[in-house]
RNA sequence: GUGCGUGUAGUUCAGUUGGUAGAGCACCAGAUUGUGGUUCUGGUUGUCGUGGGUUCGAGCCCCAUCGCGCACC
């Protein structure tokens, strides 16, 4: 797997490329669709190639180790075949998930140990049988085990976090370097920068992280609790650092605009629930600005959903048909909001990767972070 | 027709020995950032069926009346 960069923009840190893996191209800057569970909630492979043009998906090591488990994905012959999906792949370690979801957890040098929110059974986490694990499930691009530092920790657990999570890595670029892809096709996987929200951390962070780095690199434990305006900092502090041939990946980012300030600062890949689980709350995410389906007001909207909207599905359904099926709970409603707010953040990043090519993405970026942060 | 029961927010109901009403849901908004098909945070809503009476004071006690339910003629 390899990223080059192919254009950049004169006025930012913007820039375009191109990852290249053995189930094809990604062209960067990217948003990646999380389907954590082996599905994107609610939105057939189908739609997600052929309407929201989705070119990476993710999938969560934690949540499928624990469910269907290592023998049903090694029997599958991996997450592609198992939930036949032929484009690239991305897992993420499931360390996030051990601290968001798992209350009774134990972090230690080894590892992290962990009861399962679904039978409350318990789990060891360490680099070595992350890495194995991630093998079974054959994602593309692999992420390191890491401890994701709270936004607002002080500096002193910031900086033992750091030397945790940096210790983790170095044992899992060890265990990575001596195992092999079980299923023919290549895999590589990102280290992640930690750091909270000190620079020196950061900085410190990333130079060791690059040590790791083959064509990407991830910037984790922002947009968890801190404010917007320091994770901004905090890109402005990592990026420089890290060379022009590695990915960067901004992890579980963001709102539209979180995007596009991203992509101004340097980065290239990007996850996030918000479309998906907003979505299928009601929440809209529009270049006309956020709506939420479930307001009174578009009880006899019957105009399209989205007159720019690039989803079949915004000229198909009008307003008032969306908000009726949010009132009625029906599970089409999630269905349509997914796909429309999907759609729309790979619109996002599509015109981002266009007006970036074309010299002016600075200056359009500031008008289309107001388009898509006003509310309707 | 007779007997018993019942009537309180849109809805299901709570409401102590009488001190002018609360909850869940619904409704109206807001939050949600490496997904537990959620969760959280606010807010609106009442001629206590109606009319009288007792009382300083009635959702509560008394009388009448109307609606509904059940049982029996």
């Amino acid at each position: 797997m390899k990223f080059v960069q192919t254009a950049a923009d004169p006025h930012s840190n913007a820039r375009c490329g191109l990852i290249t893996t053995d189930h094809g191209e990604i062209r960067t800057p990217i948003f990646m669709p999380v389907g954590t569970v082996g599905s994107v909630k609610g939105v057939y492979h189908k739609e997600l190639k052929d309407d929201i043009n989705a070119e990476i998906i993710l999938g969560n090591t934690y949540h499928l180790y624990l469910r269907p488990g290592l023998k049903t994905l090694r029997a599958a012959g991996g997450l592609h075949r198992f939930e036949s999906w032929d484009r690239p792949i991305l897992t993420d370690s499931g360390g996030f998930q051990v601290f968001s979801l798992t209350q009774i957890r134990k972090i230690t040098e080894e590892g992290c140990t962990f009861q399962s929110h679904i039978d409350g059974s318990r789990h060891i986490f360490t680099p070595e049988n992350n890495v194995d694990t991630q093998r079974v499930i054959g994602a593309d691009i692999m992420m390191a085990l890491d401890e994701c530092c709270p936004g607002d920790a002080d500096y002193r657990y910031a900086a033992k976090s750091l030397k945790l999570t940096q210790g983790w890595l170095e044992r899992y670029a060890k265990r990575f370097h001596e195992t092999e892809p079980l299923y023919g096709y290549d895999q590589t996987f990102f280290p992640i920068i930690q750091g909270c929200v000190y620079p020196e951390l950061r900085i410190q962070a990333a130079e060791h992280a690059l040590r790791f780095a083959d064509a990407g690199i991830a910037i984790g434990g922002l947009a968890v609790g801190e404010p917007t305006e320091k994770m901004y900092e905090m890109l402005e502090t990592v990026c420089p650092v890290i060379p022009a041939d590695k990915a960067r990946y901004l992890m579980g980012v963001g709102t539209p605009a979180n995007l596009l300030e991203g992509i101004a600062r340097g980065i290239d890949m990007f996850d996030c629930v918000m479309p998906t689980r907003n979505g299928r709350n009601g929440m809209l995410f529009t270049w006309n600005g956020i709506m939420n389906m479930r307001n009174a007001k578009w009880e006899n909207d019957f105009s399209e959903l989205d007159p720019y909207g690039t989803s079949f599905v915004d000229h198909q359904y009008s307003k008032a048909y969306l908000r009726h099926l949010f009132v009625a709970k029906e599970m089409f409603a999630g269905m349509i909001a997914s796909e429309h707010n999907l759609a729309f953040y790979l619109d996002v990043v599509r015109q981002s990767r266009m007006h970036i090519e074309a010299g002016d993405f600075a200056e359009w970026k500031e008008e289309a972070v107001r388009k898509v942060t006003s509310r309707l």
